[in-house]
DNA sequence: GCCACACCGTGAGGTAACCTCAGCAAACTT
DNA sequence: AAGTTTGCTGAGGTTACCTCACGGTGTGGC
């Protein structure tokens, strides 16, 4: 199984954030949030106030499919849809204080989780890794 | 918006996949592939012979999901199912050799798009980052 | 040799997370 | 004031998974 080079440095990649992206859905079992709710939450509570349009752009979802995840979010009372005032047309998710809550523990957990994973790698490696995928995101 | 430290390393990099993924994603349209079939051809083109019992395992999905991937390879007339002369319950998936050909030009289109993202690496970068990946996984 | 048991793939049917398209309201444009 | 654009959502579709149950097949114990 030959490996044409740089075609592998994809390949290893996706595989890291395979387990990566397996390690965070585990970690969000407790909270029973889908990794894209854990995303939405994310940037409502960042954002603190975020259009539906605005959620949609930052997950790079269509309009109609961020609906659904405000919906999710709703439901759990994580956020709550309010009007916004200068424009009736929009709606605003907010988050509310569970919402802030939870927003948090997951934060943490997944700080947790992935400093366990990349532990293995010296503090310096760490740094280089770092400093190199920062060159490969534009 | 602080960050905590190694919980940006995994932000990164599950960044930096999304942008691999979605190129690899628009490299394959020309085949009218989906990313997992491209996988799944790949895997049967690297075995040259695979059961569906083991692509399933390959690609961690349920058995039943690995049906539904030969089926659509099988219905392009890129692989054929075959029987298994030592276990009559057992399917084989050979690759023709149109999905040979098929392979070989994905297998060259994603290096080439590969190369072409990592192109703003040094070398030396390069090297660096498949050690330190390669280090992450197990 | 026979039988219980484990295993391989698949039909049936379900779910989650997307999508497009059409439509209503509100906001801009002229 | 009328026409166009924009923001959201209902309806309905697609894709890629899943579980469960089942029929055909191999295997170990007796």
């Amino acid at each position: 199984m030959r490996d044409g080079g740089t075609a592998t440095l994809g390949d290893l990649l996706m595989r890291v954030a395979r387990t990566l992206r397996r390690r965070f859905t585990a970690t969000l079992a407790p909270w029973d949030l889908s990794p894209h709710q854990a995303r939405a939450l994310r940037v409502v509570c960042a954002r603190d106030g975020v259009r539906l349009s605005e959620l949609a752009e930052a997950l790079r979802i269509a309009p109609r499919s961020a609906t659904e995840v405000a919906d999710g979010l709703a439901e759990r009372g994580l956020v709550e849809r309010t009007a916004d005032p200068r424009d009736r047309r929009a709606v605003v998710l907010v988050p509310t204080d569970a919402g802030r809550t939870v927003q948090r523990e997951v934060e943490e957990a997944r700080a947790a989780d992935s400093t366990e994973l990349f532990a293995r790698l010296s503090a310096e490696d760490r740094a280089t890794l770092e400093r190199i995928l920062r060159q490969l995101t534009d």
